[in-house]
Formats: C-alpha cells, sequence, structure tokens
DNA sequence: ACCTGAACACCGTTCAAGT
DNA sequence: ACCTGAACACCGTTCAAGT
C-alpha cells in the first residue's frame, strides 16, 4: 500500500486515519487495517498514540488544524461569531467523516480547537452572555456547525458508494410508503429529507438560524 | 442475573438494552453481554433483530415510544413547537445514553419517531417555511433537543462512575493549566465548561436559543 | 417459531523482546 | 527511541442443526 515508506509519524497517521474515514467511514478506522495501510505492524501505533481514543483525539486534531480563526478585530461581535462559524463549517466540511469523530471525542481534549473556542467564549462574552451562558452558547454552535458541514459534506461512501445510492433510495421508499393520513408531510417531503442536501441553502439559512438565535437572546438582556 | 426468565421478545431486548447503556454507556450493549444478561445465547438476538443496528433502532424506538406529542391545537406555532421541544427533551433526558444512540442511527428508520416528525414539519409549515426548510429546521431541532437533553441528563457512568468524576476533575486541571496567555477565556471558564450543567439553564436558555432563531427567520419571510 | 453450538473473521490491547 | 511477535480477551455474524 505505502510505495515510499514514509516516516511512520503521529501526523502520518492520523493523515491517513482521516483519508480512509472519509473514504470508507470511521468504522473501517481500524489500528490493525491502519497499521496494514502503513506498512507496519498494529503495535507500532502505540508508540506514537497511547490507545486508539487518542488516535481519535489526533484526527480532531489535524482535522481543525487546518483552520484559525481570524484575530479580534473591531468589528460588532455578530459579524466575528459569523466569521467563525463559517470557517468552522467549510473546514469540517472538506472531511465526511468530521461528525464522526467529533462526536466521539470531548473538543475540549482537541489541542488546536482551544484557540477557537476560546476565541468563540470571548465573542460570547463580549455579546453580554454571562460565563454559564458563554459555555451553553459555544457548545450549542460547535454542535450545530458540524450538524451543517456534515449535511452538506461530500458523500461518504460506506462501503462502495453506489451502496449508498441504494440506501437512500430505500428510505426514500420506505417513507413514501407509509400511510399518507398518518405522516402526510413525511410523505409529501420524503425526497428531500433523504437526498443530499443543498450547501447554498445550509450555509445562508442554516447558519442565519443558528446566529440570529444568540443574536435574539443576545438583544433582550 | 435473570431470576424470572422472562419471556424473550423485542421488547425485553431493547429494554435490557437500554438498561446496560444508560448504567455502563452504549460501548457495554454488545450482542454477547446483552444475551448473557438475558440468560439467553448470543445467536437468539438474532432471531428478534436481523443485525446489531435494527437493535440500536429498536433502543431508540423504545426510547421515543415513551413521548407522543400533543395533537395540533388553536395556539400559535411557536407555543406548539416549543411544547414538542420541551416534550423531547424531556423524554431524551431520562436516558443518559440517548445521544449516543442517535447519534448512531438515521432518525428516519425510527419507527415511534415519525409522529414527532411529521407534527415538527407541520408545524414548520405552518409557520410559511418551505418544503427544504421545513427539513432543515426539523433536522436542527432533533439535533438541539438531543444535545440540551445530553448536557443535563443523569450522570452515565462509564464504568463506575467514580471514574467519570475522576475525567472531569483531570479535565478541568488540564483546561486551567493551560497558558492564560493564550487562552484566557479557558482558563477562567475551566469549571463551567466541564462540569455538569444547571438543568434549568438549559430548559430555558437552551430552549431560548433554538426556538428564537427559528422564530426570528419565520419573522423576516 | 424460536433457540443452540460451533466456527469464522475480525477487533483493541498487553507484555516481553528485539534493534 | 522505535518497532516486532505472540498471546489474551473480546467482538459481530453465518450456518447448520436442534425442538
Amino acid at each position: 500500500m505505502s510505495t515510499v515508506a514514509k516516516k511512520l509519524t503521529a501526523r502520518a497517521i492520523a493523515e491517513r486515519a482521516l483519508e480512509i474515514g472519509d473514504a470508507e467511514g470511521l468504522d473501517a478506522v481500524t489500528i490493525r487495517r491502519l497499521a496494514s495501510d502503513l506498512g507496519v505492524t498494529p503495535m507500532a501505533l502505540y508508540w506514537h498514540y497511547k490507545n486508539k481514543e487518542q488516535l481519535i483525539i489526533g484526527m480532531a486534531d489535524h482535522l481543525v488544524g487546518g483552520f484559525a480563526p481570524k484575530p479580534a478585530d473591531e468589528r460588532p461581535w455578530q459579524e466575528q461569531l459569523r466569521d467563525l462559524t463559517e470557517g468552522l463549517i467549510r473546514t469540517l466540511r472538506a472531511h465526511p467523516c468530521a461528525k464522526d469523530v467529533i462526536e466521539q471525542i470531548d473538543a475540549v481534549t482537541v489541542p488546536s480547537f482551544l484557540a477557537v473556542w476560546d476565541h468563540a467564549l470571548r465573542l460570547t462574552r463580549a455579546a453580554g452572555f454571562s460565563v454559564e451562558e458563554s459555555c451553553l452558547i459555544t457548545q450549542y454552535l460547535l454542535h450545530s456547525a458540524t450538524a451543517i458541514a456534515d449535511a452538506t459534506a461530500a458523500q461518504q461512501a460506506s462501503p462502495s458508494g453506489e451502496a449508498e445510492a441504494q440506501r437512500v433510495r430505500r428510505k426514500r421508499l420506505d417513507l413514501q410508503s407509509l400511510p399518507v393520513e398518518s405522516y402526510p408531510h413525511l410523505v409529501e417531503m420524503a425526497g428531500p429529507l433523504v437526498e443530499r442536501k443543498d450547501p447554498h441553502l445550509y450555509d445562508t439559512f442554516g447558519v442565519d438560524l443558528v446566529l440570529s438565535g444568540i443574536a435574539a437572546l443576545a438583544a433582550r438582556r
């Protein structure tokens, strides 16, 4: 698999793990599979990561490592927070397995994410929210960004990509064959519910949804 | 383990799986462990669920089966949507493993969830949103409700509950020992970020956050 | 219809040993 | 410092067979 015999480093391992996860799903990222791809013994990986949890943290770190929030400036916090959110979404969207990676770990353990989070906290504090409220809002923001990025990410091929398309068709048929009198809206909206989402709608409408909620609460204090 | 030798049904299996998941985390829910708890061979479960994915769907179904949305009434959609959201949160909060269960499957495959979803779609349509927008909003609502419920759920004991408390203390110390000049807010807010959340704050502020975002977008169309 | 037994092809991880 | 080999204690799942 590895022709050049690249040097085995924590970074190289995380990169290969992300490639596998993006192409075949996070479930395919296995210590043994990863080692075999890297032309090495499974145990070799334990030198660089103490266990699989640390490896996934490494994946997350490499994932958001590509994103650095702009430094603080003089614009209103709303604009800066939108910038941050959109940047995060763009970064996460580059990796189909981003959502699964983020879900499996605690964001607070990811080194490269600390700067993003601190920045977000500064903005919500500047908006007038309390400490507890800021914690809630920033966690909520991460959640929402992840969901938005995932809904429009490049198609993730569980097995072959063709099998995935098959599953989508199956699910739409399941929805459409539901009793119309019980679930009128599900039947009517089966297509949009199940198919790949329009990135533009999510980038504008989705981000608006999240940020205008925050703005509304900031305005009423 | 089982003294009464209860009849083995899909329902009994899902219930036991939820008990294990709530007490020890979803990772502890294993076909073999579950079978042993039920006093039966692992293969016996395959009669009732075709594979593990179907079992987890069964768990989700049993989870939200305890919640039925109130029938449509004449109140404004905002109030009805808030009712729905709060009901969903209360239901999910009863199970510490609810979040992990929901994350592992597609909500559209959970029978008992279809009624909830159809109801939510009706309300967003009534609010004037388009088909695509309604899909986005209802998925977003499920996500947010799950996150809110999880943040305030009964403590989930990974190993013993004591080990979990240990992890929390560790993480707070990690945050507090970060360089203050680089991450001033993380250091300052280490406690609130890492500790169990105040249910009241999440129930009011958190739900407000989500619903006021929806209301704001509805108002501007 | 409902369950068992044995087997297959995997996992993550430990521990001692090599270089 | 960095990697290997062998072993342990698990997984989910299939398939044939029992009642």
